[in-house]
DNA sequence: GCTTTCTACTAACACGTGTTAGTAACACGC
DNA sequence: GCGTGTTACTAACACGTGTTAGTAGAAAGC
């Protein structure tokens, strides 16, 4: 271990020729002309020696760590909830075909303002991809307009925001036709955060104003709040049916509340989709082989994961521009746990 | 944007001292005298200032990026199986205590003998760990043999590995005796891999040599592989329930399989546990309310990434010594899936 | 009063790279 | 023969920090 490291040095002097030449072969911008012989010699040796370039050096002089961070606001939501993986495959996969690293930090319940200048200020990432942000962390509002390259999944509803979100209207409309045209009138809700989550409010007021549209109304106590977990679910569920017995169809924030969902209505004796009709939301792997399998809607995370990369690239002038704000539309997936609503 | 970076020489020049003063109050090692006031004064400049040292040049410097690589073997998995977020959090988690960060790298299917060279001898991490590698993979030996502060979550069998596993023969003994105890002799596995990796291997022979202590034994056609998501875990139990319809009994290789095989049974009209008894792995926060409820064996994925990191930390010198193979114990848990056998 | 020890601080180097300004050699045009 | 380019390369600086060797001044020892 610990064998002397090979430096720019050592490959100039196998070369025969200068450092800098060296550093002119292997990483220079070709404004400077050299004879493709002396190429030749340089890489060759560069390999003889498995030459590989000092990072910290080159971050030093050049600025650029090429590296990216990524925050996520409440680590321990990855315990839970299993769409955070997908967006982090999305995000490490772009990644990896620029050349570029990952730097995974978890924020701490603590939200002071300084939260995120350790990462910036140290110059040790070039930009920024914040999942699940809060509306009101002010942290990421003054990074916001310090203008650093920064992109959210999800949003905080700065104008000058760059986010990739989904849309909800459309999919949640397409699920509320689906479940009155079965008959359902009398419909609940069972959340996956509580509020302060920008993707869960938005959901909320999809289903209201869907359900507006059928002359329906989503009354305040046809409503409990998960907490990203299946036994949230469950527990929001339960306190949900016993409060309202009388639902016939419940959407759920997400498809691993809609796990506790099933087992609530199970547990109290609700056939699905013969008595309670269950509608999840992301369509995430597992959603199939539940049962029944879930009706859902799916939104794509490594898609989401994906594009925020490469919007932040395009930040950071490594990709073609993308509109600052990208909004992905989800679709609705039919399956067996909605039916026709009991009499 | 882009206003001029804070250096220790503007620290310096607010301070009234000279820079090597200033960086000997921020980071010396207390071994060159300062006058308390003096102390005082620089670091209230620093704060003052929002002084942030540059961690390029801090690593350049220094040789340590207080850095660890988090390299994921397969990232794919990272979609269907969500016991890997569970060591992910335990691993960002314990970093963060240390003032550690956590750059996360996926390998891609291919497995070329430099794999890990870019990240290592870049000097960009201090450290590696290594979730889910495989038996056979040369970059990682070649890694271990030259001593590459390494720790393994998994195993490759190497002599001189340092690697976090769980033990699996007495809880999977524990789960046979528990399911034997209920009448059942007819016992069949779904796997969550292929071969090869070491801990399907390892759960399968341990399951085999549990049922000889029974005088029974795991046929190979009571055997099917899944590959890690809850679809291949259906497709595979279709396939074993069809083939061998004498079963009574099947353990799954991990919980996400298991909802898979949950999934086929009902397809196939076996009820759970009625006709058939079903046993888990890894009992992930949604098992208790699959439906039914899963019997499964507990393995703290947390737990297991927190040692990692500390097991890493030790050898990187910051932390106690940790002996160079830790094995977790984890434990059976009673629940709904599993019931007396049908005549 | 002279040397010695101690205190508080700083000048100067090192880390390994990217880049700009500059040079030496040579060809070319007139 | 002299300026003008062109080609192929290199010396020297900059990036911002940690650390060692060294210095000036004061206190102490005798």
């Amino acid at each position: 271990m610990s064998r002397p490291r090979i430096t720019s040095h050592d490959v100039a002097r196998r070369a025969g020729v200068s450092r800098t030449t060296v550093s002119l072969v292997l990483s220079g911008s070709g404004r400077v002309a050299l004879s493709p012989e002396t190429r030749k010699r340089v890489m060759r040796a560069a390999e003889d020696l498995g030459y590989k370039p000092n990072s910290a050096a080159r971050m030093l002089v050049s600025g650029n760590s090429e590296t990216i961070g990524l925050v996520v606001s409440d680590p321990s939501i990855l315990l839970v909830d299993a769409f955070i993986p997908q967006i982090l495959y999305g995000i490490e996969r772009a990644n990896r075909e620029m050349g570029f690293h990952v730097l995974v930090e978890g924020l701490g319940a603590e939200e002071r303002p300084g939260a995120y200048d350790h990462l910036v200020e140290s110059r040790r990432i070039d930009g920024l991809i914040v999942l699940n942000p809060r509306v009101g962390d002010e942290a990421l509002v003054s990074l916001i307009e310090k203008g650093f390259p920064l992109v959210l999944v999800g949003s905080v509803r700065h104008k000058d925001e760059v986010s990739v979100t989904f849309t909800t209207r459309a999919a949640i409309g397409a699920a509320v036709e689906h479940v009155v045209a079965l008959g359902h009138r009398r419909i609940g809700a069972v959340t996956f955060s509580p509020r302060g989550y920008t993707s869960r409010d938005a959901r909320l007021a999809a289903l209201g104003a869907a359900m507006v549209g059928h002359d329906l109304h989503l009354d305040e106590d046809a409503i409990t709040d998960g907490n990203f977990s299946a036994e949230s679910g469950h527990r929001a569920a339960t306190t949900l049916l016993e409060r309202r017995p009388d639902l016939t169809a419940v959407f759920a924030g997400n498809d691993t509340i809609a796990i506790g969902v099933l087992s609530a209505a199970r547990a109290l004796g609700r056939r699905v989709p013969e008595d309670l009709s269950v509608v999840g939301f992301d369509d995430l792997p597992f959603a199939p082989w539940l049962t029944p399998a879930l009706t859902t809607i799916r939104t794509d995370g490594v898609r989401q994961g994906t594009i925020a990369a490469e919007m932040l690239f395009a930040r950071l002038g490594h990709a073609a521009l993308h509109p600052p704000r990208v909004r992905l539309e989800p679709e609705l997936v039919l399956r067996r746990s909605t039916g026709p609503a009991p009499d």
